[in-house]
RNA sequence: GGGCCGUUAGCUCAGUGGCAGAGCAUCUGGCUUUUAACCAGUUGGUCGAUGGUUCGAUCCCAUCACGGCCCA
């Protein structure tokens, strides 16, 4: 063992054992528990940054964790390798989407091998290649065959300078971000995946997640969107024209509260209504430019203008005016709201404002209503009253009486209604995998048979920005029809690259296999046992998911619902931001390290270091390349080493956290490998040290001793079971501050240390793997410490045999009192009233009570 | 607007009805031909505010303030 901490040289070698010896190559074993420990593989974009290093770190700690325990590990790592980004690298440059993304993909997984994760790479997996593609294909074909999948139309973003299509974050303030040209809405046919019809399955099945976080589970909840309420139609017979306005409700029970019905500014009554009155065109017209944001249409404020038209109540037949409002939504439900502004706030404003009648029809537990401003208690549930017939009924009678009594009347039913939309996968793109589908102009669009998959991707080709390479390419687009032998023409549309994600963790577990998508070696690993990844995918990856593993099930291809049976979402990596805004132009960013900053929070100042000049602080952020925040973690690992960039990016906050990047973390996480090294290496030098003899201690040795398996016990626990890696690192911080502090260089104070930095070696190990590899041999051991199992604590150590016990008098702190280990109440209570300090405090009152808590305080209440 | 989460030392975070803690940073001293230095010691707190429950509240309850994240 070198004196000198030297990870360059560590880590490489220590990365050659782990190869030679095959350490991460993962295999079925039935006779062993198995652990699936996954993480959102990258989208291979050119580098690593420091959101994957933290994503990957938690994963390798968590695996190796769970392989000391004597669990089967299985961590694999592959490649979401279609999309966008490959497709404007070759516009930038010229070079073939494929020939781009593999490149990166040689050198991001390069990076991760220095990192020193522990991956089965024999599984890796990159999507644009064929053999996993195919099985995207041979899916869709089998949705296609029950029903799942379907063609209809949709809308796209048509840019007219390109003539292309464009995703949505490709639009912006309603432009192409290339071309500038005003978007256009275009209806195309597109295929789409019936997800919605396992809305219901996909809903309940949350509370089978209990190990996702919560908030995972009601963003999921929210987008699924389920609401019971009750159709109503409205009937009409006005302008000239007979029909039914339908609202959707999920408060029927204030039916009878209706003094007006609003409808979107799309609605067909508001366009009727608009062809004859220019107010009313007007005001559609002005609602046209607003958003259709929920979020925004929850805080504009609500207007509104009378359409002239009337539609008859349901029940009661009464005449019911028809307003336009700019808060009622073309997308939700059917375009129209029943107005009750007695009970919801939005009607409350609406009829304030435009003078509308407000009628209460529920009694909420007596309570009194005024019509003077609304209260919050206005729409919760209660009695109705005023409502005729209803009068007295609770919510749910009312709903069910109201219900019944309009189906009677062929005005209304009962319906469950669905904000989740089914999944449109048809993109008019380049880079991603080919829809199976051939159209022939005799036999109509004809699916790929099995046996000509896979349809293959043409890897030449060079997108220049106008449209899709492959409607040019006649190589691809020639075919003849499956059918009738005709010739015909390849469908060009790809799929949507959540696709790809949908079941890569079904490929990693049965990899390679060229005859089938999955196989039995999939059923031993699925579900995953751990995911990890960033909250960004808190809601379509993992739906997507989740549909796509019951459409696999329902095939009949895994007995699996949940793919993922626990979830950790890491928080994003942040950076200071440092900018300057000239007075004509645009802000410039500048890199934290070209800024020499002092003071903190409000008074926080920076300079540049290059001219000496004032630069202004925007606050920490996520680090992007927009902002210059970023921190490439190839410097830090060429520079510290691998364990030291492991150490730190676990450091400092749980892994839900937001983690805040700061050189001196970065450097306090170096210093602590460094220290820990050398009393490693100093102990070592010393010569060997002999077994503990546990009758042979002193009562500092004890005590060092108890430390250290109390700090093994809460390291298991913070690993295991909290996933709190950051107090697991104090913990030892701590520990190692106690053994430096010891002195005693007898046989067994030395029999001690050795016992305590094995131990700390192996605790460490899945956070620090190389340096604590390096330290298990100097230890003495020819081992391999990932092979090492987790030590178990000693119970005779985490004894103490005299307690101390803290004494208060009226709830105030006086004495604290040493009291021997499984000393009773007596003892404590007599010990406790003995000490000097409590009995001048006490000072001969009597004790009107006295509370003992076992093995930790007396409170002597007088 | 709504939902969720948070507010504890300079910073980042633990804690949990019972002594207010850790790491990092700061500061002081020492040491050094190990210089991406190192060692020893030190400082630091109205646990966001106000009420309530309790022998006792940072912790439980209520209200408020501030902040963060999410919402086709």
């Amino acid at each position: 063992m070198k004196e000198r901490y030297e990870p360059k040289e560590i880590e490489p070698a220590v990365q050659a054992e782990w190869d030679a010896a095959g350490t991460f190559a993962a295999r079925e074993d039935a006779t062993r528990p198995k652990y699936y420990c996954l993480c959102m593989f990258p989208y291979p974009s050119g580098k690593l940054h420091m959101g994957h290093v933290r994503n990957y770190t938690i994963g390798d700690v968590l695996a190796r964790y769970m392989r000391m325990r004597g669990y089967n590990v299985l961590q694999p790592m592959g490649w979401d390798a279609f999309g966008l980004p490959a497709e404007n690298a070759a516009i930038e440059n010229g070079v073939p989407p494929a020939r781009w993304t593999r490149d990166n993909i040689r050198h991001m997984k390069a990076q991760l091998k220095s990192l020193g994760f522990g991956i089965d790479w024999s599984r890796e997996l990159a999507t644009c290649d064929a053999d996993y593609y195919r099985w995207n294909q041979w899916l869709f074909l089998r949705m296609l065959e029950r029903g799942i999948a379907y063609k209809t139309t949709g809308t796209v973003n048509w840019d007219p300078v390109d003539q292309t299509v464009l995703a949505n974050e490709q639009v912006i303030d309603g432009r192409g971000w290339r071309t500038g040209a005003l978007i256009e809405k275009r209806e195309i046919p597109m295929y789409y995946l019936r997800i919605t019809q396992y809305a219901q399955e996909l809903l309940a099945a949350l509370e089978d997640l209990p190990e996702w976080p919560d908030r995972v589970r009601a963003m999921q909840a929210n987008w699924i969107g389920r609401s019971a309420g009750v159709n109503i139609a409205f009937p009409y017979d006005t302008g000239g024209q007979k029909g039914e306005l339908c609202v959707f409700t999920t408060r029927a029970d204030t039916l009878m509260g209706v003094t007006f019905v609003a409808v979107a500014a799309e609605h067909p009554l508001a366009g009727l209504a608009a062809a004859r009155d220019a107010k009313v065109r007007a005001f559609v017209d002005e609602c046209r430019q607003g958003s259709v944001m929920e979020a925004d249409v929850a805080t504009i404020e609500k207007k509104g203008v009378a359409t002239g038209l009337f539609v008859r109540h349901p029940v009661t037949g009464a005449e019911v005016p028809v307003w336009v409002g700019n808060y009622v939504l073309m997308a939700y439900g059917e375009g129209a709201v029943m107005g009750v502004p007695g009970h919801d706030e939005r009607d409350f404003a609406f009829a304030k404002k435009y003078g509308l009648a407000i009628v209460p029809v529920i009694d909420v537990g007596g309570n009194r209503y005024s019509t003077d401003a609304w209260q919050a208690w206005y729409a919760d549930y209660g009695r109705c009253v005023n409502s005729g017939a209803y009068d007295g009924l609770d919510y749910a009678a009312a709903v069910d009486a109201i219900a019944r009594d309009l189906e009677q009347r062929g005005l209304g039913r009962k319906q469950v209604v669905w904000r989740l939309r089914d999944w449109g996968i048809s993109r008019q793109r380049y880079w991603g995998c080919p829809i199976p589908i051939i159209h022939c102009p005799a036999c109509g669009d004809v699916p790929v048979p099995d046996d000509q998959l896979p349809v293959c991707l043409p890897e030449d080709l060079v997108p220049d920005g106008s449209g899709n390479p492959l409607a040019k390419s006649q190589a691809f687009l020639a075919c003849k029809c499956p059918k009738c032998g005709a010739a015909a023409r390849r469908e060009t549309d790809t799929m949507d690259t959540f696709v790809d994600s949908s079941w890569y963790f079904f490929r990693f577990a049965a990899a390679n296999n060229d005859a089938a998508m999955v196989d039995a070696r999939a059923d031993y690993w699925m579900p995953v046992d751990q995911y990890i990844g960033g909250i960004e995918h808190a809601i379509l990856h993992l739906l997507y998911s989740r549909f796509w593993t019951r459409v696999m099930r329902d095939c009949g291809l895994t007995g699996v619902s949940e793919p993922f049976q626990r979830l950790l979402t890491q928080g994003m990596v942040l950076n200071e931001i440092w900018f300057r805004k000239p007075a004509s132009g645009r802000i410039v960013y500048y890199h934290p390290s070209d800024v020499e900053a002092s003071g903190e929070g409000e008074s926080r100042r920076g300079i540049l270091k290059s001219d000496g000049q004032p630069v202004e602080y925007g606050g920490i952020g996520t680090m992007s390349k927009s902002r210059r925040n970023g921190v490439d973690p190839q410097e830090l690992v060429d520079r510290y080493g691998a364990d030291t960039a492991r150490l730190f990016a676990m450091s400092n906050v749980p892994p839900e956290h937001t983690f805040e990047w700061s050189d001196e973390g970065v450097e306090g996480a170096f210093r602590f490998m460094k220290r820990l090294w050398k009393i490693v290496h100093a102990h070592v030098a010393a010569g060997p040290a002999g077994p503990v003899d546990t009758a042979a201690l002193d009562r500092a040795a004890r005590d060092l001793r108890r430390q250290v398996h109390q700090t093994l016990v809460k390291v298991g626990d913070d690993i295991g079971r909290r996933r709190m890696f950051n107090t697991a690192i104090a913990a030892v911080m701590e520990l190692y501050n106690a053994l430096a502090a010891c002195q005693d260089r007898s046989p067994q104070g030395r029999a001690v240390v050795q016992e305590a930095l094995e131990l700390v070696v192996l605790m460490l190990s899945p956070i620090v793997p190389h340096a604590a590899q390096a330290m298990w041999q100097a230890l003495g051991h020819a081992t391999l410490v990932a092979d090492e199992r987790w030590p178990e604590p000693d119970a005779a150590a985490l004894v103490k045999d005299t307690i101390e016990i803290v004494v208060q008098v009226n709830g105030k702190l006086r004495a604290r009192i040493a009291v021997a280990a499984g000393a009773d109440e007596s003892v404590a209570r007599a010990a406790a009233l003995a000490d000097p300090g409590v009995a001048k405090c006490v000072a001969g009152l009597p004790v009107r009570k006295l509370i003992y808590v076992p093995g930790k305080l007396v409170n002597v209440v007088v």
